[in-house]
DNA sequence: TCTGGGGTCCTAGGACCC
DNA sequence: TCTGGGGTCCTAGGACCC
């Protein structure tokens, strides 16, 4: 199967509407004001050359680029941008298309030449929207989404059994999709520094480490291993979120409150669209400078936003008085169907 | 003057049950 | 001077992804 990923998607699609920035080092964040509490959502690569990358903090990325072009944050235009993409993948005959995100998506696809396949998919991306794509080629859904990396950009890469580990097994077990900062360094921790010895690891000693579920599942990943079939079911959000981050930091009750209350809000709007009830309800609090507290409660299943309220405003009695609050986030749970899809990416249960 | 916002899944530990 | 063993549910928190 392919992994087609859009090459610096956002920075990309603004640079289309503004075509005197090409070339030029593009920032998007925030509301694009670096004086703001925000981080970077995507850098041009002429941006990255100066070591800035997304999740950095505006403020940071504008000091280290000082002649950057800073734009805010305009979600419906990517939205559409990539409705579009996705739109010409799934026009591909024979195609099964799993979305994974904005600017990325797995094709599964029956062919004896999958580059040109490939190179048939990018052209057809170009036309219709002029965005530049990465494809990876792989015998799993892990191989190709690494093999993608190799691609970049507007390139075409494959990986397979065959090539896995001459190609990845030098490697720092971070390179893989699934493993972070924190893994790596516990990894390595157990001696695992690299994508070959994490593959020759001994099972029972990841499972103590990790668990069940995860030490088999890290274990696999280093082998470049597991699901074959990209798989196009419908997806069904768990639940849905709000956060913010305040400019200035909340020190009054009433202030909670009325922050509290505009987030249940904003987040009822996205579950009654899909009209669909809440069982479960999440209070996320950040006390300056950085702690993070999280309160969670499980409710009798309801569509009725007072209901929700009430219990939120339970939780919010648990916030400690007299810290000032950097963020506030709340999260409603919705049930899970039974015959919807396991597993938003392919890596963790979906196979 | 560091650290967004929207998601997913897993694990540990306590409560509670038989 | 004792507290097995199996199970479920819930909460809090960790980790990862784009």
């Amino acid at each position: 199967m392919l992994h087609v990923d859009l090459d610096q998607f956002i920075a990309a699609v603004e640079v289309l509407r503004h075509p005197e920035l090409a070339g030029k080092p593009v920032i998007v964040g925030g509301r694009g004001d670096p004086t703001e509490r925000a981080v970077v959502s995507t850098a041009s690569y002429e941006a990255r050359e100066f070591g800035v990358g997304s999740g950095m903090p505006l403020r940071i990325a504008a000091r280290k680029v000082p002649d950057a072009v800073i734009l805010p944050v305009d979600a419906e235009t990517y939205n559409a941008a990539s409705h579009e993409v996705m739109a010409t993948l799934k026009e591909q005959p024979g195609a099964v298309v799993q979305v994974l995100g904005w600017d990325e998506a797995f094709v599964g696809i029956a062919t004896d030449d999958p580059e040109s396949y490939a190179r048939t998919i990018q052209r057809a991306v170009l036309d219709r929207t002029q965005l530049h794509c990465s494809v990876g080629v792989g015998d799993t859904l892990v191989r190709a989404k690494v093999a993608t990396g190799f691609g970049k950009p507007r390139g075409v890469f494959r990986l397979t059994a065959d090539n896995w580990l001459e190609v990845m097994g030098a490697r720092p077990t971070i390179d893989l999709w699934g493993v972070g900062s924190k893994v790596s360094r516990r990894l390595a921790g157990l001696g695992i520094s690299t994508v070959a010895e994490l593959a020759a690891a001994e099972p029972a000693e990841l499972i103590t480490e990790y668990g069940p579920k995860m030490g088999p599942w890290y274990r696999q990943l280093g082998r470049g291993d597991g699901a074959r079939e990209v798989d196009d079911t419908p997806w069904v959000a768990r639940g849905h979120s709000r956060e913010t981050t305040y400019q200035q930091d909340l020190t009054s009750r009433a202030d909670v409150e009325a922050g509290v209350r505009e987030m249940v809000d904003r987040v009822l709007r996205d579950v009654h669209a899909e009209g669909r009830p809440v069982v479960g309800i999440t209070l996320k609090v950040r006390y300056a400078p950085f702690m993070t507290k999280i309160f969670t409660k499980k409710i009798p299943e309801t569509t009725d936003r007072e209901v929700v309220l009430a219990r939120t405003m339970e939780l919010v009695g648990r916030i400690e008085a007299d810290r000032p609050i950097r963020l506030l986030g709340f999260r409603a749970e919705m049930p899970m169907p039974l015959e919807s899809r396991q597993g938003h990416t392919p890596t963790r249960s979906g196979w």
